[in-house]
DNA sequence: CCTGGGTTTCCTGCTT
DNA sequence: CAAGCAGGAAACCCAG
């Protein structure tokens, strides 16, 4: 059973380590999504990266620090890796404000230090510790409220600097989640942790790829689409490209809508989603999901 | 090694 | 009938 797993789960490096290579089981059924199922952006050195690799560096970027979507306009960054290799510090604050000048020290560590096609994405935070400025001074953020992190210990400084610069409403959970509740012990826990150790090392949670993939209409091409931006409906539709994308990005190419929907049907108990009735592939963001209004942040 | 969170996989039954 | 939806149950994977 497990050797059956991992034969089905793990793709021929030769085949993603190639930059060029496009030979993928993903690139065939849509190619309309040009560059969604290539190699992995840490599988390859930034100079070979296409869009889509650039997008998926930023989005890790951003989840791995626990970033508001909206601290970078990924519309800025609609660009290569070749482009994003060429780009002065300048650039990069300009792209993206006060983390412009961490994403431009990530992308010269990877430039410099990469280690292509292995998944730890140390470069995203090791560059973050080393070059942040004494924040001793700075009240945590975790000390207002700002609950939901997956991550707390090297990349503390660079959500200090998001937050710092857009001030992050705080939200705020009721008792009777029990997902926040271990958020507040993590939270509790973190003053003790200084180790490396990352949270979360599988990238983001299904609902914020979703959630993702919303927020950047420019890098969705017609897989999912608001129903009602403000009330945080969207609707699935291509469901079985959006299952692909997901199981590309776990490295698991079995993965189909039907899993997938039972992964989110999860996140009703929660409150991460709400259900919505007699709708087909229709979904509502629910309290417990955060990132996804207009001016949230 | 153990545990818990977050899925992943499979399944049965129901609905559209 | 096909495609989705609802959840239960169990397995899996991984960080702590």
């Amino acid at each position: 059973m497990i050797l059956q797993r991992n034969s089905i789960m793990n793709i021929n490096p030769s085949v993603n380590v190639h930059p060029h290579s496009h030979q993928t089981a993903w690139t065939a059924p849509y190619s309309t999504c040009e560059g969604f199922f290539t190699a992995q952006w840490h599988d390859v050195h930034p100079q070979y990266w296409n869009k889509y690799q650039v997008w998926e560096w930023l989005q890790q970027f951003v989840d791995t620090n626990q970033l508001d979507a909206s601290c970078i306009s990924f519309s800025e960054f609609d660009i290569t890796g070749e482009r994003l290799c060429s780009m002065t510090l300048q650039d990069y604050t300009q792209a993206a404000g006060e983390v412009g000048h961490i994403l431009y020290n990530s992308i010269q560590n990877l430039k410099w230090h990469g280690n292509y096609g292995n998944p730890v994405l140390q470069s995203l935070n090791v560059v973050i510790k080393t070059e942040q400025p004494d924040h001793s001074s700075v009240t945590p953020w975790k000390e207002s409220g700002y609950l939901y992190e997956a991550c707390y210990d090297d990349v503390y400084d660079s959500k200090l600097y998001c937050r710092n610069n857009l001030s992050v409403t705080p939200i705020h959970y009721t008792t009777s989640s029990t997902y926040p509740e271990s958020e507040v012990k993590k939270s509790q826990v973190y003053p003790q942790r200084t180790g490396s150790k990352k949270h979360n090392p599988r990238g983001t949670h299904l609902w914020e790829f979703i959630r993702d993939i919303l927020l950047t209409p420019d890098k969705n091409p017609g897989l999912i689409r608001w129903e009602d931006r403000s009330e945080g409906v969207f609707r699935f539709l291509k469901s079985e490209a959006v299952a692909q994308l997901w199981g590309k990005k776990k490295n698991n190419s079995s993965m189909t809508y039907e899993k997938l929907s039972r992964a989110m049907r999860y996140y009703y108990k929660r409150e991460i989603l709400e259900r919505v009735d007699g709708r087909r592939l229709v979904y509502k963001f629910g309290k417990n999901a955060r990132g996804w209004r207009e001016n949230e942040s």
